[in-house]
DNA sequence: GGTAGACGTACATAT
DNA sequence: TACGTCTACC
């Protein structure tokens, strides 16, 4: 019975163990945070405390959320997928999908993501002759979402002059634009599950009966709309409010730049009334020196709630520090850190490289690969975000809704049905005009136009009434034949990738209904009954609510399963890597390595105006952001740091030239090894000499070892070295039945080689990309092991 | 009406 | 580098 406490330190025992009130968890990096949340959530079930439906347990990836159910599971045995355990925007999207009514929305609204929002703005400002110059998208849309943010509808921003008003203005002719249509931003999921919350009392009592405890992870984070929203469903000021658990870490915010607010902390401390504050300072994860860093730096920062973290491990290796010429230097400098630590049998996995922002990564990647190092990089565009992919959904949106404008404008002449720019603009007058959505404006276009149109809407017609009885897989598959698309890509010279993206969009569909649990002989458009012994169809298809939420157990699963893949790819853009699983090195930004941790990790381009950014400099706020930023990457590692900076680097097409970040004066010096006399900075003065372990490796003797000498005008990573490169393999041996790694391909076996030269070809069996014939002149190939 | 190529411009972090 | 817009030409 007590396993679940057992292996708990003091703090974190008492913190799983409080009494069902208001509590505020201070978890420092690495503290067992995850770990304290999930045993809590146990804790409470095991106990009697709480029904599995009784408790709501929010955070803000969809990675943590999993993390917590899986974990949860591994403790006791029960089904989580029932639970509401969840990111703030999927319990919201689960919400309005079971009161959607209530919420004005259609039952199979689709969600649009940050792209799809911005194209949706450009739609509306061009549909509304706006001066794009004057009022660029890029802008409206960080107005309307800092916004709704706040939790403010137009009527409710203040605008004190005309610039501002037009800006409510577009707000709320954007707003009138996404009712229409039947669409919904990540933004408004959140305030329009709060304003249902808000205004429909016997929904809001409902979920604050319901929900008797309510954790809340990454509490830093959180925006001023979360933070009411949490109020509401927590019952906070009713006679009888949920317990509040928040976990959270003041000195790991680094999100204020889409609304968190720190401040939500204090808030939560005092309005809560809250009795049990508990820090968790002992860390499991870093060594001495690597925590003497990071406690150091993040000193420096003014508004803290104050924490100090301690560990027992010892002091460990020093952080090692490198100052390169450049950044093709720092590049070659990893690869040979990095080497070493593979030679001493680290896994490439276990070791991370760390960047400020993402392009930063072309220069390590390029250096990595020629290298023949696995590596994998986070960020960048992802499974469900690209265009083919997002083609594929605009017809399966089509199918549910034919009025999603955004759905429809996308694919109306994807492939091309000879519906041209006149078209489509004849096509927006009459919609309009007619104050309808486009595919009901079709109607009333005459002529050939009207004609090709009408077809369009027709195919989507027999399109839905032939999926009818398919399943979603089939669906899918179909869709993405019927529509054209395979067809089209077939003619195109990239096009057999994009086909692949298509056909693992039907596999991504398999595995969805299953691992959702809808099945694989469920229909796309069916509503499933009775899924995990739920009742609660019947009584919404009455149209009776308040008897559907007057039943605690009822579970609202109202999605079909076409509804939920088209919400899971909104909100869950999935990876955008093949090669998962594979062992390789990790490269990601400082925002996407929150939460994880490694054996080694690199922090690289540390460099005034990168980190800490130039833009960084005009927030409130900003330079502190940036040093948590600095906090949280030096605290994903275990055993290993590595801090590195270049004193010029090519960014955006320009030679630039840096001066160390400030940061490395505001780390502890005897924690530092710095692998070369630290050189006069450029424009700056160096301030430390030479200490006491000697330098590291002299690269600036051996300049021809350096693949980046940083001599050439751009970037240019894929200019000039092919050739050269090309030559070098076929030097080093390339031979039928070796393994080699292709940067886009990932790992192949080689089956056949043909001509000599410049015409030299091989053919590769990849993976995950099928057999190709690839120009050795051109191909970047790298024999591996 | 479709399409390919040239040109200009911008670009931090992300659910 | 990457994307939108413009232009020439089919």
């Amino acid at each position: 019975m007590s396993d679940l406490l057992a292996n708990l330190n003091a703090e974190q025992l008492a913190a799983v163990t409080l009494p069902d009130e208001p509590a505020l968890i201070l978890a420092g990096a690495g503290s067992g945070k995850t770990r304290v949340l999930t045993t809590r959530i146990a804790w409470l079930i095991q106990n009697g405390r709480v029904s599995p439906a009784g408790l709501l347990a929010v955070t803000f990836t969809n990675k943590a959320a999993k993390e917590m159910m899986t974990r949860l599971t591994s403790m006791l045995p029960i089904n989580t997928r029932g639970m509401w355990i969840g990111t703030f925007h999927g319990l919201c999207n689960r919400m309005l999908r079971a009161h959607y009514r209530d919420a004005g929305l259609p039952q199979t609204f689709a969600i649009l993501d940050s792209q799809d929002q911005l194209s949706a703005l450009k739609r509306l400002l061009k549909s509304l002759n706006v001066d794009d110059e004057k009022y660029p998208a890029k802008n409206l849309q960080y107005f309307i979402n800092n916004a709704k943010e706040q939790g403010l509808r137009p009527a409710d921003v203040e605008a004190n002059d005309d610039f501002n008003r037009r800006f409510v203005d577009l707000y709320a002719a954007y707003d009138v634009q996404c009712q229409r249509e039947g669409v919904v931003d990540f933004a408004e999921l959140l305030l329009r599950c709060y304003e249902l919350l808000r205004y429909n009392d016997a929904i809001r009592q409902h979920y604050q009966h319901r929900f008797r405890h309510v954790l809340v992870d990454e509490f830093q984070d959180t925006n001023v709309l979360q933070y009411q929203w949490l109020k509401l469903l927590a019952g906070f000021g009713t006679q009888n409010p949920a317990a509040v658990f928040a976990v959270g870490d003041d000195d790991q915010s680094i999100y204020a730049f889409r609304g968190a607010n720190v401040g939500n902390m204090r808030d939560f401390e005092h309005e809560f009334r809250v009795r049990h504050m508990i820090k968790l300072e002992q860390n499991y994860r870093s060594h001495g020196h690597i925590l003497d860093s990071a406690n150091h730096l993040i000193a420096h920062n003014a508004r803290r709630l104050g924490k100090n973290l301690r560990t027992d491990a010892g002091h460990g290796e020093p952080v090692r520090v490198f100052q390169a010429g450049s950044d093709g230097q720092e590049a070659s400098w990893l690869v040979e850190e990095i080497r070493d630590l593979i030679a001493q049998g680290m896994s490439r996995s276990e070791i991370a490289i760390l960047y400020r922002s993402n392009a930063q990564s072309r220069v390590i990647e390029h250096a990595l690969f020629s290298s023949g190092i696995a590596y994998r990089v986070y960020g960048g565009l992802r499974f469900f975000e690209r265009a083919e992919v997002k083609h594929a959904l605009a017809y399966l949106q089509l199918l549910e809704n034919p009025r999603n404008d955004a759905a429809f404008g996308r694919v109306v002449n994807f492939p091309t049905r000879g519906i041209g720019a006149r078209s489509l603009e004849a096509l927006q007058d009459a919609a309009r005009q007619y104050d309808c959505s486009l595919a009901e404006a079709v109607a009333y276009v005459p002529g050939k136009a009207g004609s090709s149109l009408g077809a369009f809407v027709r195919l989507i017609e027999q399109m839905r009434a032939e999926t009818r009885r398919m399943t979603l897989p089939e669906t899918v598959e179909y869709v993405t034949n019927t529509s054209g698309l395979i067809t089209h890509y077939r003619g195109e010279k990239e096009g057999q990738d994009r086909i692949e993206n298509l056909q693992e969009l039907v596999t991504a569909a398999q595995a969805f209904v299953m691992e959702e649990g809808f099945g694989l002989d469920a229909l796309a458009s069916a509503i499933p009954v009775g899924r995990d012994g739920a009742q609660a169809v019947p009584a919404l298809a009455d149209g009776d609510q308040a008897q559907q939420v007057l039943d605690p157990e009822a579970l609202p699963v109202v999605m079909t399963p076409l509804v939920a893949f088209l919400t899971h790819a909104s909100l869950e853009a999935g990876d955008n890597q093949a090669q998962a699983g594979q062992d390789a090195v990790q490269m990601m930004t400082v925002h996407a390595a929150k939460g994880l941790e490694f054996n080694a990790v690199f922090i690289t381009g540390l460099e005034e105006g990168l980190f800490p950014h130039e833009n960084s400099a005009m927030e409130a706020d900003g330079l502190e952001e940036e040093r948590r930023l600095m906090y949280v990457a030096i605290t994903r590692a275990r055993e290993r740091l590595y801090l590195s900076f270049a004193q010029s680097r090519v960014l955006h097409g320009q030679m630039r030239y840096h001066v160390r970040s400030r940061f490395f004066e505001e780390l502890p010096e005897t924690s530092l090894k710095w692998l070369q006399p630290p050189a006069q900075a450029y424009g700056g003065s160096p301030r430390r000499q030479q200490n006491e372990s000697g330098w590291g490796r002299d690269w600036f003797k051996k300049p021809e070892d350096v693949p980046y000498s940083g001599t050439k005008p751009t970037g240019g990573m894929d200019t000039g070295n092919g050739y050269a490169d090309a030559k070098r393999q076929a030097g080093s041996g390339l031979r039928i039945g070796q393994n080699v790694f292709h940067n886009k391909f990932g790992e192949g076996v080689i089956t056949a080689l043909e001509g000599e030269g410049a015409d030299a070809r091989a053919n590769i069996k990849f993976k995950r990309h099928g057999a190709k014939w690839l120009a050795l002149a051109v191909a970047k190939l790298d024999p591996i092991d």
